[in-house]
DNA sequence: GTCTATAATTTGATAGAC
DNA sequence: GTCTATCAAATTATAGAC
């Protein structure tokens, strides 16, 4: 694996437990067992890292959103795709959305990365509006909003709590 | 207004924006007029002042709850209620839940704060349970969970779209 | 690509005067 | 309660060798 990879890796998973002002570049190459210095090479800005971050989370959900629903056309085994994406992440690994953090210290970011954990929250909105609608569901917008807002925010109570029911709960309304 | 009260306020508001790690002695007695040293008085170190941070915020809360519901014997005129100083704070200052935003960070943290933070989601998840039981909701419990995850993601949904019919969406369904 | 070395700044925190 | 003075450590970042 490249090392642009094994820092983004690194990187995301030790901000989605604490968040982007608490992980510096030694943390991150400390574990990789290199020098902090090191990662300038890659990244040559904090900033670049957390857009970078942002935009490969990004596209990586939404590709693997397309690669596991490519083969469905029910609406509603597409919206328990998406909902088990998300359960996947705090499940295997207790780890919260990276937007949902990013989300929440956002006026303290750079402007960019509070575009990027915009837009992403947009797409998936989108994304769900869609479902609903294919299933004919009522207010499919509304009802995207909610969801969207309800998963995100289970996943921070579900791993503050340490307690999944909470993500349950929450995904038995999205569905 | 005492000092620590001041102190408390302004810490208080910015941390909800940027996040616990981004606001440092210095911005916080800066906008006060005084020196950093001088905070060290009142809290002596930083995690002291993210606890009472936390424990003042679930007090208020549940203070200013019980206030405004203990004229009512409507439980879902006592959900609204809660709904709305939800809504209040997004709506008039743009922020988020404090709880929310240290939740989102709460592995990167002090424990103590952490556990005020559970504490906070937890007493919200027992009061909201009681209020859908006494209006005979059915499954209360999983309703005040996945209502709770709700309200909390849609005020940082809301907050980084710009956007708030996201949290009148959720508002929707806690109802 | 990674290293050493280093600079500039920020941060949490303390000691002691007033 | 607040100040000045100060500190040790951490952080982002750069320059230049290998």
């Amino acid at each position: 694996m490249d090392s642009a990879t094994q820092i983004l890796d690194i990187a995301e998973r030790m901000m989605r437990r604490e968040g982007y002002n608490a992980i510096s570049f030694r943390d991150i190459a400390g574990e990789m067992g290199i020098k902090s210095a090191s990662l300038h090479y890659h990244f040559p800005k904090k900033v670049n890292l957390g857009e970078a971050l942002v935009a490969r989370y990004h596209k990586n959900f939404h590709d693997t959103l397309g690669a596991r629903t490519s083969g469905l056309s029910d609406p509603s085994a597409k919206v328990q795709i998406f909902i088990d994406l998300h359960r996947s992440a705090i499940q295997d690994s207790g780890l919260i959305c990276l937007c949902a953090v990013f989300g929440a210290e956002a006026k303290g970011l750079p402007e960019t990365i509070g575009q990027g954990v915009k837009a992403f929250f947009n797409a998936n909105i989108a994304w769900l509006s869609q479902m609903y609608r294919d299933a004919n569901v009522p207010n499919p917008e509304q009802k995207a909003k909610a969801s969207i807002a309800m998963l995100e925010g289970a996943l921070i109570v579900a791993s503050v709590s340490g307690d999944i029911s909470v993500f349950e709960a929450a995904a038995k309304f999205a569905a």
